[in-house]
DNA sequence: GATGAATGAGGGTTCATTCAT
DNA sequence: CATGAATGAACCCTCATTCAT
């Protein structure tokens, strides 16, 4: 289950992601702008910088552009996460590492997300369960770092909620920015969110260093 | 900017009333099965109960049949928030008795929020602020419910930070059923979100009554 | 499995007939002219006589036109030849009959059959079969016809052979018109065809009457 | 008018030819499983051993690949034929002999023959007139043996359209074959055909030798 | 000579919307 | 008021053909 899913009909491979990498870029935009069924194929190819025959030698169906994209928004996320924290490291502070990482991730992706989230469902359901996959995959993450930040233990019920908590308060930032970004900045967002949250866990200012 | 917003042919305001019931209703599944884009005006007929023409007699757009949905939505959600609730009692049971409330019907309209989170883009710039409006109204209304259950003060910023927390969180519950009812039922979701609220609100037990 | 394999939107059943007979009568001109595949479907509706939009309201796929080409003459070819010869009457009488029957609907119908042989193959395979059957139900009137008019008895596998060759040769008249019709009048022909077939079977010119 | 109408870029007359074989091989077996107009250039290149590129070096349209065949068949058909029949023999046994070969060819070539027939349509005019020759011509040969066999004489009239007839029939072994090879064998199909042909000459059986 | 990436005209099909009945 | 046949703009996708390497 990669991303050759999506077959080519040309042979250089290099070529191919060259001209994915360009597809994708184009079609994000034209997406965040007016969604994926109100894009057309034409204009996708020609934000791409290619024709619409061309286009077509990269995707079977416009469908697979929108997988495309979804596909390189996880795998940028998951390179961004994993080069931010370190998963083993077990203190509070790699969890706050780890928050504000992801929360100023979703901040430079905000575009990109509301797509993906807005449009999913207009997967098949077979890529469906592959972009679902690669989500809990994330949110994975985030369990194993709360897990491994934590002085006393708590139950996986816990974990688990307070991982999805983090996962939709940083997709929050971007889907709800008419509301916060009036009131907040990321910063501001961030660090309250993370007082908030430790607070619920009741770990001590000074437990932090 | 009231539901006359979509203007209709027939004068018999009654009638009109009852058609676009039976439109919302026949539409909701629709949007919820295939998506606003994927469902066709004669789809959405047909599950209304009358014919094309008749359709059109009602609405002017397809478009119009999405804002008479989301219009719907909100106007059941304002109702029965408004019924189980007490906006003006001073005490932390009131908060708790709010997003009980609140997560309990997000529960019940899984569907029809989904559908309006994702479709919303597909509205016009005025329908969609005035969508907008609607959800912040929303939120006000969780906003003033804590500022009365908290026996202390705390800043206007972090009243906004909690209510649109327990907004989503509301949200969520719907949106990422896979994950979050494969290990919660909705009871235990809730009281859980409740607890670590509390918490984080530094709310000793004994103060709720 | 009848003309109605192929599904309309329309309600009224006399209007989907006719217009049906309309696509039919344009259809069966172009195809003539360049082939199935060559003509376009928006070609088809303005011959019809109405909108390529309207044209889809009465099938489903450019397919259903040829197929509904195929049936209407086959339906055509029954109805002449069933109109034309009386299948029960014992003589050789009633074999040359049929035969001058038979060719004169081929000459009439060139174009029509020309057609269905050159493009019956674009056909789903279901209606291929569904072709071929009325193909099979025409030899078989002929063997019926040969087998009442003939005096004395002669094997099933001549029949079959016989009444083959007379299909073909009717068809024939029309495939290598350039040909035969430089040679022949139908007339010339057709006469000539019997003379040759009655030799072969050996009926004396005396047991005609 | 020869296979050089088709012009190629490249010089070397051999490797022309070599390639145009592999061509012609290659396509038949694609349009007879899917006629010439839903095979693509690619589908011939691929089956033909070269790529896409290489086979617009050999041709110019893709109809001369379809031109190329139809000549290569009739080739075969004129080389297998002389090879066959001795065109002067003064015998009907030569006839015998020839009905029996052109049949028993048609057999082998089922499938270019129906290929031919189906899609000469889609050549220019000027290549149908081609194929149209040839096919005269082979008429031509059946004709000259029918005159040369017959040991009284017949009008010409009556041998061009026995000529037509046997023609014909040795198609049509190959078109009616979900028919004809049901009931028949080719041997026994041959022979009938033959016992029918001299009984309508009234040739009478001794006079064979 | 051979390759295969690029092109874009053109085809089949859909569906929101209208309007005569 | 209700109906449903008619319309055509617009969309997705294919594939013959070219040409730089």
């Amino acid at each position: 289950m990669e991303k050759n899913q999506v077959p080519s009909t040309i042979k250089d491979e290099a070529l191919v992601e060259k001209r994915r990498q360009q597809m994708v870029k184009g079609a994000v935009t034209l997406f965040t702008e007016k969604g994926f069924h109100k894009t057309t194929t034409r204009e996708i190819a020609k934000a791409s910088g290619f024709s619409i025959g061309t286009l077509y030698e990269y995707i079977r169906k416009k469908e697979d552009v929108l997988f495309l994209v979804c596909d390189s928004i996880y795998e940028r996320v998951k390179e961004r996460m994993e080069a931010s924290i370190n998963q083993d490291e077990k203190s509070v502070a790699n969890l706050i590492l780890a928050i504000r990482a992801y929360f100023h991730l979703m901040h430079d992706m905000q575009g990109e997300v509301l797509v993906m989230y807005q449009e999913v469902k207009s997967l098949s359901k077979d890529a469906q369960d592959y972009v679902l996959q690669k989500e809990r995959d994330m949110v994975a993450m985030l369990e194993k770092v709360i897990k491994n930040s934590l002085p006393f233990s708590i139950s996986e019920e816990q974990v688990t909620l307070i991982a999805n908590n983090i996962f939709v308060q940083g997709q929050m930032w971007g889907f709800r920015r008419w509301i916060l970004q009036r009131t907040f900045t990321l910063e501001t967002y961030t660090e309250q969110q993370i007082k908030l949250l430790l607070q619920g866990l009741q770990v001590e200012e000074k437990e932090l260093t």
